[in-house]
DNA sequence: TGTACATCAGTGAACGCGCGTTCACTGATGTAC
DNA sequence: TGTACATCAGTGAACGCGCGTTCACTGATGTAC
């Protein structure tokens, strides 16, 4: 075996990375082959000896995101500790802060992609699904505030947090984005009995 | 004049509508000029005595969906009275309805095309600003719900909307789809103090 | 330690196809007489 | 009413480019001796 073990898999997460900043940023379409190997330090005629197709490399890079444990990929520099009490709390902040909004590159696939994912194969569909519903049980576990069927609170916490990235993105006016994440993480913490324990507990009783 | 007043207008309507269209099935980028004309029943030859160019056409599809005073256009069969008190709850159930989960080619370009427009100039992404501010003015007025400021829940109920649909159409389960928007639905008119009107008074009240 | 070798990671030229765009031409239409 | 004509909507061949994919080859690496 004339190369190190492990020099090959380490290659493959390159291609992998390189074509999920580019993906996330451009859309799935939108990439050359070439653009995606540059950014991994190859050149194009590589491609075929790690992937069987174009095509083959959108769930793989899904699934890798996806399945990675550590989902700080997610938004660099914003931990969420998974163990904590008010999970939920931390993780709509951080899919809503500025940091996730602002660095489209490493951005959640679920805000970043998710329209060029419903148009493409099953796979990366179920793949979408499977993270959406881990995101719904974490947000779910944690809930305050039981006025409705948690799982249906939870799922709209994470449909509000999602969408309201999505559109804060496609916006023009950066103050017009700012005011509907604010918005949307004032009301989802709100939704979660997160926002302050006086309310919460307000709420509990009624 | 060779031909009748309007036959340009005419067909340049028909090439919009075949547009807006396959945008909505396939997004910006995966539709050939051929195939749009195609379905107007033309050549692609012609494109360019209507058009500048294929990029022209993306901002003219959405400002042209935008601008259409029918909005029946984005949920066919599902009418919308604007002059009625509830107008919020009737958005908000056209939105989420199954017709409009259903009919990807007729559905509103900010649940079909949010990630694209996001990718595109600034002349797309300030239409779809543009309509978006629409929404949530509409919304505003008729939120019966006061215990929040109203723009604050305008903004939540309309990104939950299209949040909700985003996700529900990427999702393989159609049982899970189906009961993402009944939660989004649901949590929506609750929002906007439309569930009910003693729960709404209540909310009021307090 | 040094040299020859087998292996295979990576290269870049080449192919074919599809698509955006152009343009010379066809033919349908309303008008003038 | 009928015919010649000017106008212009629409056609389809052609061009060039970019991209996905293939493949013969190069060269870097660890191993055997």
């Amino acid at each position: 075996m004339p190369y190190p073990a492990g020099h090959r898999a380490e290659k493959r997460k390159r291609i992998i990375d390189s074509a999920r900043r580019l993906f996330n940023r451009h859309g799935f379409e939108n990439v050359p082959i070439t653009q995606i190997m540059a950014g991994a330090g190859l050149t194009h005629g590589g491609f075929y000896a790690y992937f069987k197709s174009k095509s083959d490399l959108y769930a793989e890079v899904l699934n890798c995101f996806f399945t990675d444990p550590e989902w700080k990929n997610c938004w660099e520099g914003v931990h969420v500790d998974l163990s904590s009490t008010d999970v939920g709390a931390q993780v709509v902040s951080a899919y809503l802060s500025r940091q996730h909004f602002e660095d489209v590159e490493n951005s959640c696939p679920m805000v970043a992609l998710p329209t060029d994912v419903a148009r493409s194969g099953v796979v990366a569909r179920r793949a979408f699904e499977t993270v959406f519903s881990a995101m719904v049980s974490v947000l779910e576990r944690s809930l305050l505030d039981k006025k409705r069927p948690c799982r249906t609170t939870a799922q709209v916490i994470a449909a509000l947090s999602i969408g309201g990235m999505v559109v804060a993105r496609t916006l023009v006016d950066r103050a017009h984005a700012d005011e509907l994440r604010s918005s949307c993480l004032h009301v989802a913490l709100e939704l979660g009995g997160w926002d302050n324990r006086i309310s919460a507990k307000k709420r509990n009783m009624d």
